[in-house]
DNA sequence: ATAAGTGTATTAGTCATATAATACAGTCGA
DNA sequence: TCGACTGTATTATATGACTAATACACTTAT
């Protein structure tokens, strides 16, 4: 059963977004394996204190990239095959550095303070 | 004058904060200075194809926050001393850099892999 | 089999974002 | 002065995100 600890609910994006992201990284970093059950709607909805609609968005969504599987009355579950995870990690690379690449530079930040902000950062979140 | 060019509607966050970091940014970056004239509501409105409101909406919270001067009949223009350039650059790397740690670690890239991914796309974004 | 839990669907309502169309008073340069 | 431009304000409308309250059919464990 994959778990949502340490997940909490920001400001900036929809919700559905927020845990798409948040299941996406996991099967990235391989804290979500294939074939790993989700906690149904109802529970999730209850654990972040959501509403059940904003849930079945997100995992709705998720079916439609090809990355859950669900049938009705059962519970869903991961699907994780090579390519999905492939595709997974450019998606999410690509998107994420460049915007930070894009927000240092457009703050005048040179290369080397860059990576200087990047390392005093790391450990302290 | 400042000058949006460069400046591109993303999506993900409404238009109006957009500018705000925008504008935030540039004032960081000293490529905005103090004294600087805003373009006008309706010409930015104009340039950037959007409503005057969603504008006026952004310019008064600038405002709120001290970074603007608005006179009614006049151009607004920045207010830039050094305590304001120093909040902004404390509340906007404070913001953004925690966040791309976050991600990054919640993908379970290492300390090394995210400098090397911070290198290989400062040149290329 | 049966009850609890599950996926799925529908309808209604609130709130924030953004658009649209005006209106009015102040500033500034020709 | 006077016209163009400015900041400011108002009202209406549309859309998306999220909540709320149900309902129904299917699966699963007991």
């Amino acid at each position: 059963m994959i778990s949502f600890e340490g997940f909490l609910i920001g400001e900036g994006s929809p919700i559905y977004q927020q845990i798409l992201l948040f299941i996406k990284r996991g099967a990235v970093a391989g804290t979500i394996a294939d074939g790993d059950e989700l906690p149904s709607r109802r529970v999730l909805s209850a654990l972040l204190g959501v509403n059940p609609n904003t849930i079945q968005k997100a995992y709705r969504m998720l079916e439609e990239e090809g990355l859950i599987q669900s049938r009705s009355g059962a519970k869903s579950c991961m699907v994780l095959g090579e390519e999905q995870v492939a595709k997974l990690r450019r998606e999410l690379l690509e998107g994420d550095v460049k915007q930070i690449v894009r927000m240092m530079r457009q703050m005048g930040i040179s290369r080397e303070k860059a990576i200087d902000l990047l390392e005093a950062y790391w450990n302290e979140v």
